[in-house]
DNA sequence: TATTAAAGTGAACACCGTTAGCAAATTAAT
DNA sequence: ATTAATTTGCTAACGGTGTTCACTTTAATA
């Protein structure tokens, strides 16, 4: 007669999430441990005081659970990045963006075993198996990961486009990107038709999608180099970042 | 009594490398079909037609089999993108950076899984836990894997080398690299002092490898992008390259 | 040909993910 | 309050893994 009036979750339910999260933070542990192949099942159910088998009750299988805590880990991602904008008040796109970029590298380089269990996933990336289309799909098709990494790139295309919405206002005083490179037509009409629908959400015009995507291509880089001990740059690693970021700022037509 | 007296490898030595051969295509071809971690030593047994423990007396462990299949692939990598260079005269630099470009990410992306091997080797990154200061040591002092992956990036890397001194003694015309962005101090000697020497095996002008250093995170980037199904640009993805490309020249103060 | 080194075997060990069947505990319904 | 239903956990087992050890067979050497 567990009283269950009130609508919230039942004791049951609360012991359930409890569980759950304790099996998380073992797998987590583990992976900080021993990284992504070290994740042992049985090593977690030692870990919880309960039989292997019992794991079964809470996930299908040792790869939904890495799934989960895949998403799980994006959440922490996208969560702390977003904390990192709002450090900038919203007028602050520039800042914002800045921020994105160094949240997202502060997390990766400061989870790096987490960074490698999220992009090398799940022992062969879904996005892989999809044939590399994971952008003709909506996003509801998407599998779950690669859901919630678009959004996370989605949170620093979103305040381009913001930006980019105020310079044509006139709100705010930018050149824009200039100098575009030769672009081929079938290229110009992917990047304005999809991938700006994708990214940012809206249309936006060629220029800034472009040289968006260039961005980002740069950032990803950066950080993967950097998690995955590649750079090139090993001591000043804050100041070259901060060299890339004005080189990219360049690019959008800003100076400072 | 085989005549072992023309100094040629014995036939226990042929014998033996063709065993450790078909050891490795083996590993390789379940890469293929099962990804990095569906290798299997038992497997690879079965498959080469002898016991699991007789594999021991060619290798210490899968762990040291996977490097060495590493190391092939790099040298696969290396070969094939130094034949791509060769394809162009010694003289046309630019071209051949270009074809460096494009043999590293035809490479890549057409044998992902050996790619995701070879960043993510092994199981728990050698340069990681050298915290990430590669870079610091002598090549000598490397592990293999990075060893290869340096060499891989310094192909490249003297070829803008030659590029550079070529614009210096004005026997080629161009601007070079223009607009840096601001550089600390701290940054700039690392980038003169050590960068350039390892990539590029000599001291060159900050100018240079600045903008070089920025295009090899920016050509990494694609590449790892493409080969994890996170590229932005999934359709006109070889125009995508070309922009990129000529972005890249751009920055290095090059037209066309 | 006798000796010696290499290559291969089979059994064992300690793990692993996963499944099936059964017992205990908790919730829901009568 | 008793019964029925559901959830949770257990044990045991299956087939798989990397690795080691003692032993035999094979091949090259002296």
């Amino acid at each position: 007669m567990t009283s269950n009036t009130a609508g919230g979750p039942s004791r049951r339910e609360r012991m359930r999430a409890e569980t759950i999260a304790e099996i998380k933070a073992s797998a987590r542990s583990q992976l900080l441990q021993h990284g992504p192949s070290g994740i042992s099942l049985r090593a977690i159910a030692r870990d919880v005081g309960v039989t292997a088998a019992a794991l079964y009750r809470y996930f299908d299988s040792l790869d939904a659970l890495l799934i989960e805590l895949c998403c799980d880990l994006y959440d922490e991602l996208i969560a702390e990045t977003r904390a990192a904008m709002d450090a900038s008040p919203p007028e602050a796109h520039l800042e914002r963006m800045k921020a994105w970029v160094w949240a997202f590298r502060d997390w990766a380089v400061g989870n790096r075993r987490e960074f490698e269990l999220m992009i090398s996933y799940p022992e062969g990336n879904a996005a892989i198996s999809m044939d590399g289309r994971a952008l003709e799909h909506a996003p509801e098709n998407l599998d779950p990961v690669t859901r919630k990494s678009l959004e996370h790139s989605q949170m620093c295309g979103r305040e381009m486009a913001a930006f980019y919405r105020k310079t044509e206002s006139g709100e705010i005083q930018a050149a824009g990107p200039l100098e575009l490179p030769e672009i081929s037509d079938g290229l110009k009409a992917e990047l304005v038709d999809k991938c700006s629908m994708f990214i940012v959400g809206e249309p936006i015009p060629l220029s800034w999608i472009f040289t968006f995507t260039s961005a980002w291509v740069r950032v990803f880089g950066l950080v993967v180099m950097e998690a995955f001990g590649n750079l090139p740059v090993q001591e000043n690693v804050d100041e070259f970042y901060k060299t890339q970021i004005l080189a990219m700022m360049r690019d959008f037509g800003i100076e400072g």
